[in-house]
DNA sequence: CAGCTTATGTTAATCTTATAACAAGGCTTG
DNA sequence: CAAGCCTTGTTATAAGATTAACATAAGCTG
């Protein structure tokens, strides 16, 4: 039985798809055939009961008395996640962290292709990153006209984020990928990652561990 | 009022605090003297009565009728956060990622400096990066004996990053900030970051929003 | 092949988080 | 300087998420 759609996800289960996907993908490589909530919540640092709760939002995978078949989960997950299809991906905003992003070794297993780079420095246009050349952001409404693209990833000065995403949006891009520190005005999805945030979070909890 | 201690604070709560520190400083540089809940909630994308309820949880920092005075609390939730003192980091695993990291202009605004870099590569070691030069893992806990450090990044490949975390939790670090995607064996506090994780995320919304 | 063991799917209870409502108190304005 | 208007702090309510418990069903063993 596979995703019974309609009923709501919780966005908690949704964050941890991808961690589930993980392992299972580790347990696969290693060959190892089934496993139970039990152990694979032990590896995970979750419990078997939110594993099972989670799991179950989408189906009956596991069998009673038995646990779970990896492979057969694996796949099953893979296809929850969109993995199944390649999605092609951009980049605007080539600077340090850009660079990084595109060098992402780990876009291949999750079936991600990069299509295209964009700066407005002429030092970096012409570059070449994972096979990839780096244009002018002026260049990306006529690239969007041409090519169909799901993913753009965000990767500039706060101050023009939100313009490369009008853009973008505009050029039918399915969702964003966003390292800027600005809330974005679309429609689209947007998944957020601040580095800034999250060191300050460390810093807070640093500071309360030495109270104690 | 500040801070009363002893109470838990929620971990949603500690997730928003440096979002509203952005904002705070943002206004403040603007010579904004003073904004209601509502105003700031709208800006941040969130809803006056979570505002309230957030900043509550620390002390009471506003004024009925008026609203908060920015500069005031922007200094409270900087203290809050840790931000009053300077923190030092060190990060592993000079790749792609640690040099975007290590390159990453927030820091200084954050009151966080970078004390070394550490790789096992010899073509990396030796490297400026951020005025700090990349030396080789291997000094790292000698130099962690001699340095009092706050902060352990851990970019490494994920086979590695177990090992970086053993060695800087012997060495007296605070906090690690991971960037490798592992769970990781230790009594420290770890804000994990991994990008995979993110992006499979994004994937799964695009998708969903496609069945529609 | 029958009974036992095991680990699931699911329901129930607890705990956490978010939203809504409202009384209390300070600013502002005429 | 007093009355009214805001906007807070706080309490109450609702929604959501996690943990615990248990009945059910499949594999395994003697």
């Amino acid at each position: 039985m596979l995703d019974e759609s309609g009923s709501k996800i919780s966005p908690r289960t949704i964050s941890r798809l991808p961690v589930y996907w993980r392992y299972l993908k580790e347990l696969d490589d290693f060959g190892i055939e089934r496993i139970s909530s039990r152990e694979l919540a032990g590896r995970i640092g979750s419990t078997p009961s939110q594993l099972r709760q989670d799991l179950n939002q989408f189906g009956h995978f596991g069998q009673h008395g038995y646990g779970y078949p990896v492979e057969e989960l694996l796949s099953s997950i893979s296809q929850i996640l969109g993995l199944n299809r390649t999605r092609k991906m951009i980049i605007v905003g080539m600077g340090n962290l850009g660079m990084a992003i595109a060098s992402y070794e780990n876009f291949g297993r999750r079936n991600i292709k990069l299509a295209a780079l964009f700066d407005v420095d002429p030092e970096r246009i012409g570059t070449v990153v994972s096979d990839v050349q780096i244009q002018h952001a002026d260049e990306m409404p006529k690239f969007l006209e041409e090519n169909q693209i799901d993913i753009g990833c965000v990767s500039t000065p706060p101050e023009v984020a939100q313009e490369a995403v009008t853009t973008m949006e505009h050029g039918g891009v399915l969702g964003i990928w966003n390292f800027a520190p600005v809330k974005l005005q679309t429609k689209l999805p947007v998944e957020h990652l601040h580095l800034g945030d999250s060191l300050l979070e460390l810093l807070y909890r640093i500071g309360r561990r030495e109270d104690k």
